[in-house]
DNA sequence: ATATGTACCACCTGACATAAGGGTACAAGT
DNA sequence: ACTTGTACCCTTATGTCAGGTGGTACATAT
């Protein structure tokens, strides 16, 4: 099998390409901001389960789950727990709104500022790799 | 076989440990600036040559090479080509010079703005991947 | 009983970069 | 001739991480 659609009040369509270079998680967030911007979806409007997505999509419920997460986290979507799942209220706008483009604009700067002061590409990795694994514990 | 020990005019000790998870270039960069805090090694000392310290340690050559390239650029040795490679007459105050010490710090705040954003350890990653491979080519 | 989001646990897979080694070669000097 | 540092080539192995999947369990509500 690969991929998958859904389609719900034939007011959302999502589809998931497999062979797609780019994570499934990563299409279905994709998707919902796409249907978000195009006003295929409004604010309060009912968003499938996360295991009925995944059932319908073929896809695993980790998989819906996570993208659900990031979604939530960028004030796309609104989980109100046993209540489900609905569109955020400032969703359209936050839709637009890249957080990674942020990131890695700040985090360019930070790095070519090491180059910079001569700093071996392997330091910056071996001081970046120290940080994100002592942090987490 | 594991790791090695060269010894030079009793003066010199740098020991090498295989099974350290540092890995070996580092282990030597951070002996040596260690010799010359501790004053086993001073400005004008002759160091080893590359090969000379590969063959006796057991290493390769590009490891000490790469070892000596970053002593170099911390000014703690200065190579003088056919001439060989001597302790550079500032290498005690740019053996406590810590680089790494202000790319970690800056780099944790960076980081850590990252993270006071809810952005997740994977983007984080990922954008940094994304960033030092491309600046690359 | 059923459904919701969520939080753990573990596993497998592929991709990728680092680290390290082997080899060859060069210009510059002794 | 010999040695110096250095710069390429290619190969290997190791480790790490992302992505995905599987299962179980929980509190909260209907």
């Amino acid at each position: 099998m690969s991929g998958g659609t859904y389609g719900c009040n034939k007011s959302m369509e999502i589809i998931i390409d497999i062979d797609d270079a780019m994570p499934l998680f990563a299409q279905l967030v994709g998707q919902i901001k796409k249907a978000v911007i195009s006003k295929k979806m409004g604010p309060g409007d009912n968003l499938p389960s996360i295991r009925q997505l995944a059932n319908d999509l073929e896809l695993n419920n980790k998989t819906v789950a996570k993208a659900y997460r990031l979604l939530e986290r960028d004030c796309v979507i609104q989980t109100k727990g046993y209540r489900g799942t609905f569109i955020h209220p400032d969703a359209e706008a936050n839709s637009t709104v890249d957080l990674n483009a942020w990131v890695i604009t700040k985090l360019d700067e930070t790095i070519n500022s090491f180059k910079e002061s001569g700093v071996t590409d392997s330091e910056i990795r071996i001081a970046f790799g120290n940080l994100m694994n002592k942090r987490n514990s």
